[in-house]
This record gives structure tokens, C-alpha cells and sequence, in this order.
DNA sequence: GATGTAATGCGACAAAAGTCACAGACCTAT
DNA sequence: ATAGGTCTGTGACTTTTGTCGCATTACATC
């Protein structure tokens, strides 16, 4: 089952290979859907093949030994994951599981390599996603690292407004596993939130009632 | 002042690279020496060059708005920094500073470009580049995430064993903007590692006592 | 060796975050 | 509809971390 010419096109990856050679690799990638809740990689694990995502929300984490929780990255349609592994020869640095339904197009490891051999032009696509995981990443260690745990809840609240359009609705546990704290602790967050106007709870559907207050909390300090 | 031909040979970025191929990009690489404490880069300005560390420490971080820091990198002879801003063309992600007196080569973004160009098969020696500083930085979001101020400390006691070679000797500021924490915490925490015999102060000089039991509260938990 | 400056040691307290223990709400599949 | 799971709300308490204030010690430089 060959990939769909115009999501590749679309991709990152591939931008600026003209259609028929994006047709000529479309073959080299297959479908899969995962269940909501099932694993894809684990940590640890050699990195065999690179994954797009067709629909659905994918989460990367790490696990601590005791079993605590700390997502990387969500990623949504269009991106990609598993990334590092596949081009360093490494182990996978994160484990990743289904956030809902997701639909995927897998790459081998070899096949990806091929292309990059046949295709150099696009080295420069690869050079350009790490660098944007490199500054996505860092975002989150100033945000472990300057922020407390209710700066890092307006900043997800604002990056995931609120399930709209491809973005999945999240609990205060996955929120939790964003921010790198517990449950608990979301949930008193939200709390304060709501008082003190920035965010409201209308019918199950959390609301932003004050964005510029909310920027404003992220940008200024805590 | 062109650079050493053995020094790009050592380089990751040019490991690959036949010796006259080095020799002729070695012209597009200039000198500069930087005395302690000065800056070097700025985050959020440009990314004009590429830097790679001849001789001395150079520490790569991001300053809160209140001013706390964070080191994301120290810097070593051999290895290169900046490189995200070069690549994508965007600004830098980190201020960089000198921690001794350090020699560097520089070389400007479109010099590197132009050898990226003219020599594609180095190209994934970038990659590899990338990909490792994705690595490093994932065990930092690891150590805030999982681990408590004096699991970091054991670990940063044990990267950074005590000032042999090439590694600085690190103040407990330096120890503490690479942990994420205060000054004080930090010298709690060494107090505490050596009363329980895990390191020992011996005329001003730090050393690691018992690095089984340092390595296991590593790996272990906290 | 005097004199600043930087680095450290430490006690006391405040604030933030983590943990535990439930109760109640919500959802989904039989 | 009901039963079992997941998600949420919340109080009470502990632990960890951050902050302040100062005394003391090392170090570098004239």
C-alpha cells in the first residue's frame, strides 16, 4: 500500500522533490492504524523503521524507574517520529503509543536510507526537522527549568487549546505527563486558573476565558 | 589564520573528509581567543557562525527573565557549537560564554554552507552532530524531570569527575545552573553526599569516594 | 602581606510540589 | 440500565526546593 502523493509532498521530509520522484519512492512506505492506548516503539529499542503520522495523535515519552511519565512531544498529522534513531543507528531514545486512533506510514530504516542516497537534495529536509526537534526540545527544558508547574499548564493550555480540529481533548493526567509533575497538582492549577478568570469549565469542554492574561503568566515569570 | 588540518581531521564534522579536501577548506576557518567569563554568542540574535572549541570550556545556556540560568552544554576541545542556528537559519536558541580561556576556530554560515555543498557526502556527519546534541539534551529533560537536585548533582560529580583534562573545575554556581537549581541546594547536597561517604573534600579539591554508590543513586531512583 | 572579589557554609524560614486517601462524576460496552 | 473502568475534585500532610542573611574562607593582584 504506497503513500498518498500529496501527503508526501506535504511532508517536510520530501519538500522540493518533484512529483514523479516522490512517486517513484511512494512505494516504500506502508500503512498501519494503531489502536488508541497501544505502543509503537520502546526505548531502548533498536530504531527500525521512521514514522508518519495520517491521523490521530501519537505521544513520544520517557519513563523514569519509578514509573513516572514525561512526554517529549505530541505529534500530530503531517510529522514525524522516531527520528534520531533512524539516522544516528541508535537505540530509540523515547517510547511512543497511540493518543487515539492514528493512522501512520512506516519507512524502514534502509529504505529511508536510500532515498537519502539517491535524493541528496533532501539531506538538507533532515538537517531542518532535527534542528526544529532540537528547538522544540529546549522549550521544554526552560519550561522544566524556569517555569512552575502552573506557567507549564497555561503554556500547554494555550499550545492545546482545546481539542480542536486535530489537536486531542487531554486529561489531567496526560497534562500532567506534559509538565513533568502529578495529577494532583494539574488539577489544583486548573483550579486557581479558573479562579483567578483565565480559564473557565463549560459543560466538559475546558474554555479559555482570558488568553492575554494566560500569555501573559508564560511570558512574565513563574 | 587558517585551521589545523589535524584538528578538522578529529572533527565529527569533517570525519570522512580525504586530507586535501581538508586542506582546502581549511582557509575559510579563522582564530579568535576569548578570555574568561566573556560572552561569545546571544541568544536570540542571528546565527552568523559556527565555533568549534580548540582549547578551553565554553558553556551554552539560557537565562530566565528573572535572570536564573540554565547550562544546557559545556562546550570541550574538539566539539563545535551553535550549530542549530547555522543549520536552519534561524536565531540562536542559547547564549554561549567562556568558562576559561578558550581558543576557537569560527567559521560563517556561508562558508559552511558552501562546503556542505561542495562536499555532500559530510552532510551526515551533521546528522550525527544533530542527533547527538538530541540525545544530550533528552538526558537533561530526563535529569529535571525524574530525578531530585542531588541525583543531578551525583551525576553531573561523575560527568564532570574534577577538573582532569580538559574538564573544568566547576564552582557550586556553575554545578547549580547545570542542574537546574540554587547555589545553596547545591552545597546541601554535596554536604549531604559526603556524609554519606559517597565523595569527600580533600584540600579544595573534590573527589568521588565511592562511585558504585554514586552511580547507583544515578541510576537507581531520586 | 593587604585588600578586594569570588566562592562557600549554614541556619531559619517560606513556598512549591509531591503523596495519600477517598468520593463522586462520567463514559462505555454489554 | 448497570457495572466497571477512567477521570476528576479535594483535603491533609510530607518532602523538597527556594530564599534570605551573614559569617568565613580562598584567591588573585597590586
Amino acid at each position: 500500500m504506497a503513500a498518498s502523493i500529496e501527503f508526501l509532498q506535504a511532508s517536510p521530509y520530501f519538500s522540493g522533490m518533484t512529483e514523479p520522484e516522490i512517486e517513484s519512492i511512494s512505494s516504500l512506505f506502508f500503512q498501519k492504524t494503531i489502536d488508541k492506548g497501544e505502543s509503537i516503539t520502546f526505548e531502548g529499542d533498536p530504531g527500525e523503521s521512521l514514522y508518519f503520522v495520517i491521523s490521530g495523535a501519537v505521544k513520544c515519552f520517557k519513563t523514569s524507574p519509578e514509573g513516572k511519565e514525561q512526554i517529549l512531544q505530541i505529534v500530530l498529522p503531517g510529522n514525524s517520529f522516531n527520528d534520531v534513531a533512524v539516522f544516528d543507528g541508535g537505540l530509540n531514545p523515547t517510547s511512543t503509543e497511540a493518543m487515539s486512533l492514528v493512522n501512520l506510514y512506516v519507512i524502514s530504516r534502509s529504505d529511508m536510507g536510500k532515498i537519502l542516497n539517491d535524493h541528496p537534495k533532501i539531506v538538507i529536509n533532515v538537517i531542518d526537522v532535527l534542528s526544529s526537534k532540537i528547538r522544540h526540545i529546549l522549550e521544554l527544558v526552560e519550561d522544566l527549568s524556569f517555569r512552575q508547574v502552573i506557567g507549564r499548564i497555561a503554556r500547554i493550555l494555550l499550545e492545546y487549546a482545546d481539542g480542536v480540529g486535530p489537536k486531542p481533548k487531554l486529561t489531567q493526567h496526560e497534562m500532567a505527563a506534559l509538565a513533568g509533575t502529578a495529577r494532583e497538582v494539574v488539577g489544583r492549577s486548573l483550579k486557581t486558573l479558573q479562579e483567578d478568570g483565565m480559564i473557565r469549565m463549560e459543560r466538559n469542554r475546558l474554555v479559555i476565558a482570558n488568553k492575554e492574561a494566560l500569555s501573559q503568566m508564560v511570558n512574565a515569570h513563574s
